[in-house]
DNA sequence: TACGTGATCACG
DNA sequence: GTGATCACGTAA
C-alpha cells in the first residue's frame, strides 16, 4: 500500500527516518518499475547543523523543503551523484529523511544496466548509487510521493527493533556537535547498508 | 587515502 | 563575478 500523506506529514522526522526503514521505494519511468527496499536512512533538520536548512536558511537549492511533507528533496553532491530525499512536516518547517541505501526489489537488470555491471551488493548500497539505479535524477526534485513515477510501499513487513541499528550521521563532519546525533538507522547485518 | 566534478552559496 | 565547499563513489 502507498504510503500516504499523512505519513510524511507527521512532525517527528526521527521518528519517520526509523519507520521508513523496511519499507519500498519504487519508480516507474516508461512504464519500466525498478524498486527497492529502503535499509538505512538519515533524519534532517532546520534546528541542527547538519541540514542544509539549518537555522530556517532557504536557498533555490532546498527550497522544496519547506514544502509540504511527502515531496521528494533531490540535489547534486559532489558534482556528480544525486541524493534523495523524503520532505517531512508542514510547510516552513524544514525537515527530510534522506534515503541512504535500499535492497534491490524489482527490475534489478535495469538496474543494472544504468550502474554498469557490479556486484549485486553495489548495486544500491549508498545515496548516490541508488538514484542512479532507481533512474532519479535532478529533475526529480519537488515530485510529491503519491503519484505514478514515484512512491513508498508499506509491505507490512515490520523491522523489530532488535534489527534497528541506530549511528551517527555519514560525512557531515562540518556540523559540529550536531554530527553526532544519533540520527542514522539501519537494518542489522543487511548486505546493502553502505559502508 | 586521494581525487574527480560542477552546482551552490556567501561574499562583495 | 569568484572561490571555497560539499548529506559521495571509486580506485589504490
Amino acid at each position: 500500500m502507498k504510503l500516504e500523506p499523512a505519513f510524511y506529514h507527521r512532525k517527528n522526522v526521527v521518528t519517520i527516518a526509523r519507520q521508513l526503514l523496511g519499507k519500498v521505494l519504487i519508480t516507474s519511468i516508461k512504464g519500466k518499475v525498478t524498486s527497492g527496499m529502503i535499509v538505512e536512512t538519515e533524519a534532517y533538520s532546520w534546528k541542527e547543523r547538519g541540514c542544509h536548512a539549518y537555522n530556517g536558511r532557504k536557498t533555490q537549492r532546498n527550497e522544496i523543503m519547506f514544502d509540504d511533507g511527502g515531496r521528494a528533496y533531490v540535489y547534486l553532491c559532489y558534482g556528480m551523484h544525486y541524493l534523495f530525499n523524503v520532505v517531512t512536516n508542514t510547510s516552513d518547517i524544514a525537515e527530510a529523511v534522506l534515503i541512504r541505501a535500499v535492497e534491490p526489489l524489482e527490475g534489478v537488470d535495469l538496474m543494472i544496466k544504468r550502474r554498469g555491471d557490479i556486484p549485486l551488493h553495489q548495486l544500491t548500497s549508498g545515496p548516490g548509487k541508488l538514484t542512479r539505479a532507481l533512474g532519479i535524477d535532478r529533475s526529480w526534485n519537488g515530485k510529491v510521493l503519491w503519484n505514478d513515477e514515484v512512491w513508498i510501499e508499506d509491505i507490512d513487513r515490520k523491522v523489530p527493533s532488535r534489527q534497528c541499528e541506530v549511528s551517527k550521521r555519514i560525512g557531515i563532519d562540518y556540523a559540529g556537535a550536531d554530527a553526532n546525533l544519533p540520527w542514522r538507522f539501519s537494518i542489522r547485518g543487511n548486505k546493502w547498508v553502505s559502508k
